[in-house]
This record gives structure tokens, C-alpha cells and sequence, in this order.
RNA sequence: AGGCGGGUAGCUCAGCGGCAGAGCGGCGGCCUUACAAGCCGUUGGUCGCAGGUUCGAUCCCUGUCCCGCCUACCA
């Protein structure tokens, strides 16, 4: 540690030594101290899946909540970031169930007792991967008290919600029309179905009427005809009016449908206008069916195979059977065509397969008076949801809530605590793993509910199981309810819905304070990640770096490495600019960046450029503090900011006050992206540009006062905005804190010491406006030397002229660092309206006259040119002002100090067309 | 179809009643002893279109055209 700094930013060399420094010293842990006062900050941790790997949606997450943790707990909060994993009931089956396909076993060859015994050794194997990964990212979590949610409490935990929503008779048992997963072989919850528009057909055929005729009717499933009950009509239509009250016969099967009036199913202009009707296997024809009383026929078996009820085609499978159906109609003469159709396919989010309607008996949960409560907190501003529009959302969809499928057909997860009796048939559900006897007749012969529970059932409760509940440990008491829950806007009703019913269901009160949602990550081009497009970044790659052959194999596994890299490339335009792969920018520079998009828009198009760019920041950082380092030692820093004379002193001490202020805003209403800018803009366009470069002088000078003063207030201002940027860019800031001067009661880690806030610098308005000219009239110069093309190194004269006593006293003041700034060995300050030096270039700034005396370099015609510029630009001002000023009403009906302002502004462009008018007749001389 | 959001510099996006901003890029000049992962300067905009409210509109209102996302879908 004692050693110097390398000359660049190498951040490999230090993460991982900061991470093992800050777990060694318990910095991530909550205190259970009864007696400790501070105020909490409680955030949990939305759960990764255990069978996940990082991705960059866990990424900008992570780097959120880390952000909002780290800085509450360097606002003295007693902060739990409550991390822990989700068993993902249908994913990791699926994980797990291929593995052992590899060995041409199924999970039925095993048995449930021996797969689920297989599917804790994975967990024990692979689980703690992203947890690896999490802390690679810089995650404050107390890991201690980290859960998963299969833990035996936390089971227990889940069993009791079911037994007490069950007694309150807000779960329920009933045969519906759900969503089934034929390959997964299990119910799925409609949120768990995505639906995509494909092309498919629009299958027309005639089914024959009992007296004779026909009607014709159009299908995008042929084979669900087997199960068709009615034919539907629109009962104003005229084409079929002849029709009303009478049947057709089915070609296939014995049975006679009638045919129906329906106006709210038939779209009279859509097709033929008949609709055959399938109760048991369309959501539509269910209600039609429960309108009319028709029949439900059920045609299809777990599998998707065509059943007893669709006679000579049992037996097949869906897809086959619907070529058999069309084949058979067209045979029999039924066939009316068929044209080409756009039509959206509901497909399993898990196995991707389509998805069928089904009618199965389930458990399910009456959303409706959970629901409105949740809508409450949230209308009443109980809870309060960041960015705001995402209220409407919430509220939209909490007022069309349907009832919540909670059973699934697998074997890995909550298994429903109900047990049926054979005796008497009473379903007993009670909080035990294992019961043996009816609790009603007391019958032995009983038998579990083979299913388990949607895992959203389970992590719905992830607020208050974690702490304990359903006993009242002191944990539940302390750390319920949270404060914020951070995630993505995708599992606003997945998950954050679920909580808040649940949270305010079963504790009372409302499961957090706020709720803050961030957008989609996606590539540059604004694609989602997928590994059917080839962009999936893995952020570890962008971490610690990496070839972009090894990056486009992960993106496009199994393709050809060309046509990855092609389409790599093609989601990501700025890497072409890259070379061969990603440089190590670093969990600092990754972090950063996440945090400098705006939570408001709805995607965040990542781009490798800018954290790059952010990368080229912490560097920035890195060699700013290696510059200080060379000077503040022995620098006395206390713990406010220390008295200041030298007006760049005071100057850095007031935007150091500003930066973190708006640093300090910017977390508390979420704006992540106003906190890093401002920091951003603080450290590198202030501190590094103006005020490191003004202490130059002062180092070298021989002031001892001035030096010590200048000492004092680089080391603490440095002090002090590394603790500012901590939250964001934990790592760096840790490092080069460590090395620098501090207070003397400073903590272990930066990570526990004080975030600057309000007071941490000084309100100087003085010193700003001041440092303002200085800047105004530095930079007038630099601008005249760089259009002459004057060699930065050269020295040339430079004279101002100024009236204002004031102005003029300042400019004499900080002589120095004009001189340095402005590299000048002869810097004159004159009134105005002294002789004309030869050869001089004139401009104008802050009310003063500036002149570069260039005889023998100036370039005359380009001298005029640039005047006539400025002239122009002035002069477009002028009029516009002029024409504000003239405005029917302006002067009485607009605010004075506005007014008054708008004048001040067209005398400030009037002055400066006067010294440009004369800058150009000095030019005429050149 | 309904709901929500967006159209601002070449690109990605802030700003949302009172002189149009940032980062990246472009252009020109510099290896100036913290940093070439850098320094200095500079160029980019009828703020989607049309009306309205206002002394004043990128910002508020109405209409309109595009583009996303979500929900529900026509068998």
C-alpha cells in the first residue's frame, strides 16, 4: 500500500483486494444492536434465479440498489441490502431435467424423492455462481443473512400463506381454462406466456347442415374442430338469418351442434362471418360456451396428443393431427381453402413452446381483495413509485387483475400443503411437511397434493420471510417494511404486485416506501438482448476484458465465429473503433456508466464506447490524485472544510459544496444520471482543468502561506469528493482514499465514512463570479492564440483593459494565474481607451477589453473573418433582445427582474459589438 | 383495438414557461514534467408537423404524422 501509484489505472490489481477488505472488516453488515439509533435503510435484493448467471440486466440492477445502499449507509443509516436466491421452480427443472436427458434418464425414471435430491446437489454445485459474480460487482450485501428460498423457515414461510389465504378463503380449487405448457407438462400463470405475431393460415371449411346445406367456417387451429360445440353467428346478420336455431352434424364424430347467436363473439366482417365454437380449448369460446350452456369437450391429453373424444385421430399428436383434420376434410369435400394469416402464438416463456388452452382443476388466489389495498398504497402515496409514470401502470393493471393460477405440475419447489382423503374426500391443509390423518374423519388414507407452488407465490412473501415471519423475531420487527425496492420495470406486476399484496396483506403495512423501477438494458441499436440475435454482453467481459471472439461465442453459441462477429458488430457500431476486444475497463467504469443513464427512458442502449469513456474517468481520477499526492502531505484535513483566503480556494470550496449538493439530490430522488454528471463534471471540468492547473503556480511558488492553504484545501476537497463518488465507483475511491490525508477519526473503509452533503464546502458567490471573469477572459485569449495558430508553448503579450474597480482589482489579484493560464511572460492591465498596440488582437470578455499582441503571426484576413463571426452572432442577439424588449406588453406584463435582466443581457451584446467594431478596424491596420 | 411512453446537434440522450445543453463523434493545433486513457480551441439544432393559450412555448393545451413498449385480440 505504501507504494507509488502506477502511472495508469490498472483496476484488476485492486477489486478484489478492496472486496476481501471490506467483508474482513463486517462493513456490509446491519446491526441486530437493540439499542442502536440510527434510522434503517432496508433494501432486499430482488432474487437471482440459483440456476442464473450474471447477465447485464443484474448488472444495472446490482449497480443501482449497491449505489442506493452504499450511500444511506454513508449517510449514517444502519443499512441492509438483503441479498439472497430464488429456487425458480419451472427453470431450474428444465436445467436440470437435460442434464440428466445427456443420460437418456427422465425424472420419472428417477422418482420425485431422487430427482429432488439431484436438484440440491446442482444447487450445491452451481448455486453460489452469481453470487461470485455479485461481489465481483461490489456488492454491500450482508451475506450473512443471505436466503434461499427452498431454506426450511422460509418453506415454512410459504406454507403458512397458503394455510392462512386458504382459511380466509382467498385460495381456492377449480377446474378453469388455463394456459398449459405441453413440454414442461404444467400450468402456466398468463404472465409466464408471451405472445408473438407469426404467420400462419386462416383454414376455411363447411360444416354441413342437418336439413341440408351448409355453413362455412374459419379456423386457425383445424384440429380443435374435434372439440367444437357450436357454430356462432352473428344474430343480425342477414346472410344467415335462415339459419337461426338450427344445427350442423360433425364429419367426424356422432353429434349434432347448434348453431348460435352471438354478438359478442362474431365479428359479422371478419371472414365468413360463423365462428366454430371450442369451449374446452379457447378462452372466447369458454365464455360463448358458458353463455349458451354448451358443451365442454376435451380433446387434448397432458402431452397435447388428440384423445378418445376426437375418435379416429386419438392418438396423435396436436401438429399432426391438424394436417390429418385438413387432409380428412378436404376428402370429404369440406375443404374451402385456405389463405395465409398474421396471427399472434402464445408461446411458453420458459420452453417456447405453444402454449394450449386447457380446462384443469388448479389452485388458484382471489387477486381481487388483495389487490385493492395494494391499489390504495400506492393512489394514497404510501408507497410511492419512481419514475412516476409508471403509477398509471401499476394502477391499470392492479384494476384488471385476474385471479392468479398458483399450482404447477412440477416436482422442484413449495409443495401445496393439502392432503385429500379417500375416505371422505375433505381436503385438509394445514403448515406441516408431512400429516397422517384427515383432520375431519381421521382417515389414515390420505394422499398430498402432488403439485407445488408458482414460484411468484413464494417470492411474493420475500419482504417479511426473509426476517423471519410468520414468527415476530426481532428481524421482522427491525428491518419490516423495507425502505426501497429497486428493479426492473418487467417485474412490476410479476413480482413487485405480488409483494404488495402479500406485504400488506399479511404485516399490515405496505412492504416498502418507494418503489424504483429501471429500464431494459439493451444493445446500441436498441435491440433486446438475446442469444437468438447474437448481442449479449456478459459484464464480466467487460470487467476484466476480453478478445471479441471469445465475447461473440458467448453471444451466438454454436454459430460459425464469422457471422457472430458480424452480427456482434452490427449491435454494437462503436466497437468497431475497439480493436481485437474489450480492455479491462473495470467494475468502477462498468458501474459508473449504468448509473449515467436516465431511469425515464424506457431502454438503456448500451454502448462498450462510453464505458470506455468512463473508463478514461476513473483514469482521470487515478493521475489527478497522483498529482495531489506529490503535495498534500502533512496537509492538516479536519472534518469540515478548512478557511480559505486565495480566491481559487474558496472558488474550488464552492463548487465542491454545489457538485455535492446536486450529488446528493440526484440519489435521493433516483437521477443517478444528474449525480454522476455533476460529479463527472465537478472532477474533470473544475477540479482537474481549472483548479489543479492554478495550484501549479502557487506550488511553485514561494508563498508558504499560500502553499499551506492551498495544501490543506486540495487534500480535503479530494478527501471529500472521493467520498462523494464512493457509492458509484467504490473501488478506485477506496484505493486512493486510503493513500490520502484524512481526518483523524476516519473509519477502516470509505465505505463508513460520512457521504458530503450539504456544508461539506462553502456558498461563495463572490469567489464564483470572480473565478467566472477570470475564466471568461482566459479562455478569450486561448481562443485568439489557437485561431492564430500560435504554438501552445509560446509566450505572448497580452494587455487588458478594464474600468470596473472591482473587475480590475481581481485581474490584478490573480495575475499569476492569468499569466499561467494564459502563458504570458507580460501581462499589462490598463483602462480602457489607452493607444492602440500594433499588431494586437482584440476580443472581448466579461466586460473586459482583451488584447494579444501578435504582431509578425497574425493572419489578417483570418483575424477579420473570425471578428466578422462574432460580430454576426452578437448582432442576431441584439435584435432578438431588441425585438423581446419591444413586445406589445412585455415590459408591464412579464416579471421586472426578468426585464430588468433581458436589458442587462443587450447592453452586455451592445458593448461587446462596440469593442468588435474596433477590434475590425484594428484589423483593416494589420 | 386499448393503455403508456417517446420524436431536441452526425450518434446516444438530458432539459420541460424566460439567452437551446452534455457525452461521444467531426474539424484544427499541441508528446506543455498528474494524465496522449491526455491538453487547448472549434464546428454542429425551424427542439416531428399544424393550430391554440401566454408579454413570452422545446416546455402547457388541441389536433396530426411517425417510432417503441405493454395489455387484449378476429375465429
Amino acid at each position: 500500500m505504501a507504494d507509488e501509484l502506477t502511472k495508469g489505472f490498472e483496476p484488476k490489481d485492486i477489486e478484489a483486494r478492496w472486496y476481501a477488505h471490506w467483508q474482513a472488516n463486517g462493513v456490509f453488515a446491519a446491526s441486530d444492536d437493540p439499542n442502536d439509533a440510527r434510522p434503517r435503510y432496508v433494501l432486499p435484493m430482488p432474487l437471482p434465479n440459483v440456476t442464473g448467471s450474471l447477465h447485464m440486466g443484474h448488472a444495472m440492477m446490482c449497480t443501482l440498489e449497491d449505489v442506493l445502499t452504499r450511500a444511506h449507509r454513508m449517510m449514517g443509516f444502519n443499512t441492509l441490502y438483503q441479498p439472497g436466491t430464488d429456487h425458480a421452480g419451472i427453470a431450474t427443472q428444465v436445467v436440470v431435467e437435460r442434464q440428466l436427458k445427456r443420460d437418456n434418464v427422465s425424472r420419472h425414471d428417477l422418482g420425485r424423492d431422487t430427482f429432488i435430491e439431484r436438484v440440491w446437489e446442482w444447487k450445491a454445485e452451481c448455486g453460489s455462481r452469481i453470487v461470485e459474480q455479485q461481489q465481483v460487482l461490489g456488492l454491500s450485501a450482508d451475506w450473512q443473512r443471505s436466503v434461499f428460498t427452498m431454506d426450511a423457515g422460509y418453506s415454512r414461510a410459504v406454507r403458512e400463506a397458503f394455510v392462512r389465504l386458504y382459511h380466509e378463503g382467498l385460495i381456492y380449487r377449480a377446474k378453469r381454462l388455463i394456459y398449459w405448457d405441453c413440454a414442461a407438462q404444467t400450468v402456466l400463470s398468463n404472465l409466464e406466456v408471451d405472445s408473438e405475431e407469426e404467420n400462419g393460415e386462416l383454414f376455411e371449411f363447411a360444416y354441413p347442415v342437418e336439413d341440408g346445406g351448409e355453413i362455412v367456417v374459419a379456423t386457425t387451429r383445424p384440429e380443435t374442430m374435434l372439440g367444437d360445440s357450436a357454430v356462432a353467428i352473428h344474430p343480425d346478420d342477414p346472410r344467415y338469418t335462415h339459419l337461426h336455431g338450427k344445427f350442423v352434424v360433425h364429419p367426424f364424430v356422432e353429434r349434432r351442434i347448434p348453431i348460435v347467436c352471438d354478438p359478442i363473439l362474431v365479428d359479422p366482417t371478419f371472414g365468413t362471418g360463423a365462428v366454430k365454437v371450442t369451449p374446452a380449448h379457447d378462452f372466447n369460446d369458454f365464455e360463448t360456451g358458458k353463455r349458451h350452456n354448451l358443451e365442454l369437450i376435451e380433446i387434448l391429453d397432458s402431452e397435447g396428443r388428440i384423445n378418445d373424444h376426437g375418435g379416429s385421430f386419438a392418438g396423435l399428436e396436436r401438429f399432426e393431427a391438424r394436417k390429418a383434420v385438413k387432409r380428412a376434410l378436404d376428402e370429404k369435400g369440406l375443404a374451402r381453402g385456405a389463405k395465409g394469416h398474421r396471427l399472434m402464438i402464445p408461446r411458453s416463456q420458459r420452453t417456447g413452446t405453444v402454449v394450449e388452452p386447457m380446462l384443469s382443476t388448479q389452485w388458484f388466489v382471489k387477486t381481487e381483495p388483495l389487490a385493492k389495498p395494494a391499489l390504495e398504497a400506492v393512489q394514497t402515496g404510501k408507497t410511492v413509485i419512481l419514475p412516476e409514470e409508471w403509477t398509471k401502470t401499476y394502477e391499470h393493471w392492479m384494476t384488471n387483475i385476474l385471479d392468479w393460477c398458483i399450482s404447477r405440475q412440477l416436482w422442484w419447489g413449495h409443495r401445496i400443503p393439502a392432503w385429500y382423503c379417500d375416505a371422505c374426500g375433505h381436503a385438509t391443509v394445514v403448515n406441516a411437511e408431512a400429516l397422517s390423518a384427515c383432520e375431519k374423519c381421521g382417515s389414515t388414507s390420505i394422499k398430498q397434493d402432488e403439485d407445488v407452488l408458482d414460484t411468484w407465490f413464494s417470492s411474493g412473501l420475500w419482504p417479511f420471510a426473509t426476517q423471519g415471519w410468520p414468527d415476530k423475531t426481532p428481524a421482522l420487527e427491525r428491518f419490516y417494511p423495507a425502505s426501497d425496492l429497486e428493479t426492473g420495470y418487467d417485474i412490476l406486476f410479476f413480482w413487485v404486485a405480488r409483494m404488495m399484496m402479500m406485504g400488506i396483506h399479511f404485516m399490515g403495512e405496505p412492504p416498502f416506501k418507494r418503489i424504483l423501477l429501471h429500464s431494459l438494458v439493451v444493445d446500441e441499436t436498441g435491440k433486446k438482448m438475446s442469444k437468438v440475435i447474437g448481442n449479449v454482453i456478459d459484464p464480466l467481459d467487460l470487467i476484466n476484458g476480453s478478445d471479441f471472439e471469445n465475447v461473440v461465442q458467448k453471444a451466438l453459441p454454436g454459430a460459425p465465429l464469422d457471422e457472430a462477429m458480424k452480427k456482434f458488430k452490427k449491435a454494437y457500431p462503436s466497437t468497431a473503433s475497439m480493436g481485437a476486444g474489450f480492455e479491462a475497463y473495470g467494475t468502477d467504469a462498468l458501474r459508473f456508466t449504468l448509473c449515467s443513464y436516465s431511469p425515464q427512458s424506457k431502454r438503456i442502449p448500451l454502448s462498450p464506447k462510453k464505458i470506455e469513456g468512463y473508463r478514461h474517468f476513473c483514469n482521470k481520477i487515478w493521475n489527478a490524485t497522483r498529482f495531489a499526492l506529490g503535495y498534500v502531505e502533512g496537509a492538516t484535513v479536519g472534518a469540515s472544510a478548512p478557511a480559505a483566503t486565495l480566491r481559487i480556494n474558496r472558488w474550488l470550496l464552492a463548487r465542491l459544496e454545489d457538485a455535492c449538493v446536486e450529488a446528493k439530490k440526484g440519489i435521493d430522488d433516483f437521477r443517478f444520471d444528474d449525480a454522476t454528471a455533476r460529479l463527472y463534471h465537478f472532477f474533470w471540468g473544475e477540479l482537474c482543468d481549472w483548479y489543479l492547473e492554478l495550484t501549479k503556480p502557487v506550488f511553485a511558488g514561494d508563498d508558504a502561506e499560500a502553499k499551506r492553504e492551498t495544501r490543506d484545501v486540495l487534500a480535503y476537497a479530494l478527501e471529500a469528493t472521493l467520498r462523494a463518488l464512493h457509492p458509484f465507483i467504490p473501488f478506485i475511491t477506496e484505493e486512493l482514499w486510503q493513500r490520502l490525508p484524512k481526518p483523524a477519526s476516519s473509519p477502516v473503509s470509505i465505505a463508513l465514512a460520512r457521504l458530503p452533503e450539504a456544508g461539506v464546502g462553502r456558498i461563495d458567490a463572490d469567489a464564483v463570479r470572480e473565478m467566472t471573469a477570470l475564466q471568461e477572459v482566459i479562455g478569450a485569449v486561448r481562443t485568439i492564440r489557437s485561431e492564430r495558430e500560435v504554438h501552445p508553448a509560446a509566450q505572448v503579450p497580452v494587455v487588458l483593459r478594464v474600468s470596473e474597480p472591482t473587475l480590475r482589482a481581481v485581474l490584478e489579484d490573480d495575475r499569476r494565474s492569468l499569466e499561467t493560464l494564459m502563458k504570458t511572460s507580460s501581462l499589462s492591465l490598463e483602462l480602457p481607451g489607452g493607444s492602440r498596440p500594433e499588431g494586437a488582437a482584440l476580443s472581448h470578455a466579461a466586460g473586459v477589453e482583451v488584447l494579444v499582441l501578435l504582431k509578425g503571426i497574425v493572419d489578417p484576413a483570418g483575424e477579420k473573418a473570425r471578428i466578422e463571426r462574432e460580430l454576426k452572432k452578437a448582432q442576431k442577439n441584439v435584435e432578438a433582445l431588441e425585438k423581446k424588449l419591444g413586445a406589445k406588453g412585455f415590459a408591464d406584463r412579464a416579471p421586472p427582474e426578468v426585464v430588468k435582466e433581458t436589458e442587462e443581457q443587450l447592453q452586455g451584446y451592445r458593448e461587446r459589438i462596440r469593442i468588435l467594431d474596433e477590434a475590425r478596424a484594428l484589423a483593416e491596420e494589420l
